[in-house]
RNA sequence: GUGGGCGUAGCUCAGACUGGUUAGAGCCCUGGAUUGUGGCUCCAGAGGUCGGGGGUUCAAAUCCCCUCGCUCACCCCA
């Protein structure tokens, strides 16, 4: 049995690269334009900092980390999402002493221990940002705009945006003792699960797709008819800068997300081209994250988004990719007697700054020809006998077949 | 973790219901068609423990059982 990559992981092949180098172009391109600033952080960490930052009692905590021990007994985790090691990050460099408000971007490879689906995979990327230090609504609003602007400049069409509150530790805090006396009667009625949720986490009964369960929150208290008077007002701005914009959005009151962290703003941003997995990009406010892993109270506003995901939905629109430019030059040899003459003009035109390459294996002239025709080269130089006695090489443009003499010394014009 | 679908050549699949000679096609790959020249066409060739194991049978890709893998969905999420 040939081995196989591990299950919910995938080889990007060389066929397929130049759709990432792309997409990794924009996506630094834009957040660059929008003032953001990379940061690269470990593929693991503490398996305490996800256990805090995250929540213990989380999907993603509870089933779905891979975690194992280093030769210490040091519990390690592969990360399972960026925020958390960010924040780490920004409070081991005390990078809140650069200034007040820091933007970062991250992209890379997250992990988590999930059965693979359409759109789901165990090893993924993603990309975020996270602006540290400001609770200004104008930031949150940001965060939206700048993920549509990756995916507008992808081209990327048919998504929904959803936002909702889900409130700050006081007024949340409030509501969910609303939402527990009103489904403390009704409590028999909801199915096992949500029996579960209603101790572990209320507001996930929203998200419940069974019948029962939705008639009966359908009349329940909503968090955003529960929020304090400065969350409302933080939202009501929020929602205001994205209809500035121009921003169509849907609010979501039952929009609740999977992570502890967050505070107020919560937002997804679903692509109608992915299957049942079609969250592109998902994130929110975090306000009390900074503090909970040992700063200063901190807010903060941020997103993440899968990339897999973006280019499945790319793929599934039949979005063009822009085409992969090919080689500039193959060198071909008529002869094996030919080959050093050839190796050494090959390196010339490397070292005068052209991408070439050539056959080093023992083939006709034919195969080199359908090797050079292959690589999609603009001119290929064919190095003959004939030529050779009198200094030069035959050039030819694959394009046109157009061919012709020319000096070796000239060659370098020439192309 | 729980379900459904599917595993035949590198890829996409036929053959399976109605077991029966060397398991097929297209694409891809290699070589050739005036031996110093590509893409098109034509010709030839390479490539398969029919996912694996066991069973039924004179005979299994085909029927039965087990197992592994992939995939989609639930859950949750990017």
């Amino acid at each position: 049995m040939l081995i196989r990559v591990p299950k919910g992981t995938q080889d990007i092949l060389p066929e397929d690269i130049s759709k990432w180098y792309y997409i990794e172009d924009i996506i630094k391109e834009i957040l660059n334009k929008y003032g953001y600033k990379e940061i690269r952080t470990p593929f693991f960490e503490y398996t305490d900092l996800f256990v805090r930052g995250i929540g213990e009692s989380t999907d993603i905590v509870t089933k779905e980390m891979f975690t194992f021990p280093d030769r210490k007994g040091r519990s390690l985790t592969l990360r399972p999402e960026g925020t958390a090691p960010v924040v780490r990050a920004y409070l081991e460099n005390s990078m809140g002493r650069i200034s007040k408000v820091i933007k970062l971007f991250y992209i890379g490879p997250m992990f988590r221990c999930e059965k693979p689906q359409a759109g789901r995979f165990r090893q993924f990327n993603q990309f975020g940002i996270e602006i540290i230090g400001t609770k200004s609504p104008a930031a949150d609003a940001e965060v939206i705009i700048t993920a549509l602007d990756v995916y507008k400049k992808l081209g990327l069409k048919n998504l929904e945006i959803l936002i909702n509150s889900v409130g700050c530790k006081k007024c949340r805090f409030d509501y969910i003792q609303k939402l527990k006396k009103y489904l403390k009667d009704k409590k028999e009625l909801l199915c096992s699960d949500c029996k579960m949720r209603y101790e572990k986490n209320p507001l996930r009964v929203f998200d419940c797709k069974k019948d029962g369960c939705q008639k009966i929150i359908e009349k329940a208290p909503l968090i955003t008819e529960n929020l304090c008077q400065e969350c409302e007002s933080h939202f009501a701005q929020v929602k205001s800068y994205l209809d500035d914009q121009k921003i169509v959005f849907h609010e979501d009151p039952r929009l609740v997300r999977g992570f502890d962290y967050y505070t107020k703003t919560a937002f997804e941003i679903i692509s109608g081209e992915l299957g049942a997995q079609n969250a592109i990009a998902g994130g929110g406010r975090y306000d009390d994250l900074v503090e909970e892993l040992g700063g200063k109270p901190t807010p903060a506003v941020g997103f993440a988004a899968g990339i897999e995901r973006m280019i499945i939905a790319i793929d599934q629109q039949k979005v063009k990719w822009p085409e992969e430019k090919g080689l500039d030059i193959f060198v071909a040899k008529v002869d094996e007697k030919n080959k050093d003459s050839a190796f050494k003009l090959l390196q010339k035109i490397r070292n005068a700054g052209l991408s070439a390459d050539m056959d080093y294996s023992e083939g006709s002239l034919k195969s080199q020809m359908r090797i050079a025709n292959k690589l999609r080269v603009r001119y290929t130089v064919i190095v003959g006998e004939e030529e050779l006695s009198k200094n030069m090489v035959i050039l030819r443009n694959m394009q046109t077949k157009e061919q012709k003499e020319i000096k070796i010394d000239n060659i370098i014009n020439e192309l």
